[in-house]
DNA sequence: CAGCTTACCTGCCGGC
DNA sequence: TGCCGGCAGGTAAGCT
């Protein structure tokens, strides 16, 4: 489920339930989750042990919790990771991997749950990470972050013969969009994803990245219900997913502006949906073909 | 070295 | 019913 807007509802839900908790025990149920953690499962149970959980922070997909001591719990949920708030006493949810015993002055003991069930994401305590994180640092700010330099966006994008929709998930060049919201938006644009960034206008860029904005603070705004105050959902589907949607999964629906069937085409092991009349297929995909000039002789 | 493929996991769904 | 392939919104390592 997760991207920008997914991971930003879970930002806002630890904020305001998990910040300022002290970190009383950890227990790791699942060794992958920690992979990534230089000190093993017991030394991150370890270093998070008596911390204080001071703030949430983003950066595209990337989630972090600095502790006091200048530290920060790093999370990425991956494609399948939740992070959960539950009161201490709730059964064990079926891929429950790490789980942190929270308590906070004047309040009820919570517990904190990461929940995973492929595994791809994970936690880690990362040194000194309070700020940001040197796992994070090759992440690019993401488009809502108001130090994102749109000038510069469009600048590269224009200098690569890359199709738009591989940048627009190359997370070092802009974080934060996924395979959904890629497509969306580029079928707000009228854009095709094989379009060459090269061959692409300033101003056709610019209103990609805005419709990027858009469709992002519209999930934003339907995913945010999904809190409450005793847990942490991470569950964007429900409301974003069936209302708003244009492209991502609606192969063979038609098309909310010209009727034309939506289709669906592979993409990076993946899927890519768009509509075949509203953002034309560029004639030649890619390769600048050009022809030799004469050898002399 | 930019750009593409592959690996990493588990579960579900549809076809045979 | 059971088995198998395909597919799922993630990143990053590895190959060309």
């Amino acid at each position: 489920m997760p991207e920008l807007p997914e991971v930003e509802v879970v930002r806002r839900g630890l904020e305001q339930h998990a910040v300022g908790a002290r970190v009383t025990a950890v227990e790791v149920l699942h060794v992958r989750p920690v992979r990534r953690d230089p000190r093993g499962p017991e030394g991150f149970a370890d270093a998070l042990v008596g911390r204080t959980l001071t703030a949430a922070r983003r950066r595209g997909k990337y989630l972090w919790l600095p502790l006091d001591g200048g530290d920060a719990l790093l999370a990425h949920l991956g494609m399948s990771g939740q992070m959960l708030v539950q009161p201490p006493g709730a059964p064990a949810e079926r891929h429950l991997r790490v789980r942190f015993a929270l308590e906070r002055p004047g309040a009820e003991p919570t517990e904190l749950r990461f929940v995973d069930q492929r595994m791809f994401g994970g936690l880690a305590v990362s040194a000194g990470g309070a700020e940001l994180p040197a796992e994070v640092a090759h992440i690019a700010r993401d488009p809502l972050d108001p130090l994102f330099d749109d000038d510069a966006f469009v600048a590269r994008v224009r200098r690569r013969a890359v199709g738009i929709k591989r940048q627009l998930l190359d997370q070092t060049l802009v974080s934060g969009i996924g395979n959904i919201y890629a497509d969306e938006a580029l079928w707000r644009t009228r854009l095709h994803g094989d379009r060459p960034g090269e061959r692409l206008r300033a101003a056709q860029v610019r209103e990609l990245l805005a419709h990027v904005r858009d469709v992002m603070t519209d999930a934003l705004a339907e995913g945010g219900t999904s809190f409450d105050a005793l847990y942490v959902d991470v569950n964007g589907q429900s409301g974003y997913f069936d209302r708003s949607l244009r492209a991502y999964g609606q192969e063979g629906r038609p098309c909310q502006r010209c009727g034309t069937p939506i289709r669906r085409v592979a993409f990076a092991n993946r899927s890519s949906f768009f509509c075949p009349v509203c953002q034309p297929v560029p004639r030649r995909p890619r390769a600048t073909r050009r022809i030799d000039p004469p050898r002399p002789r």
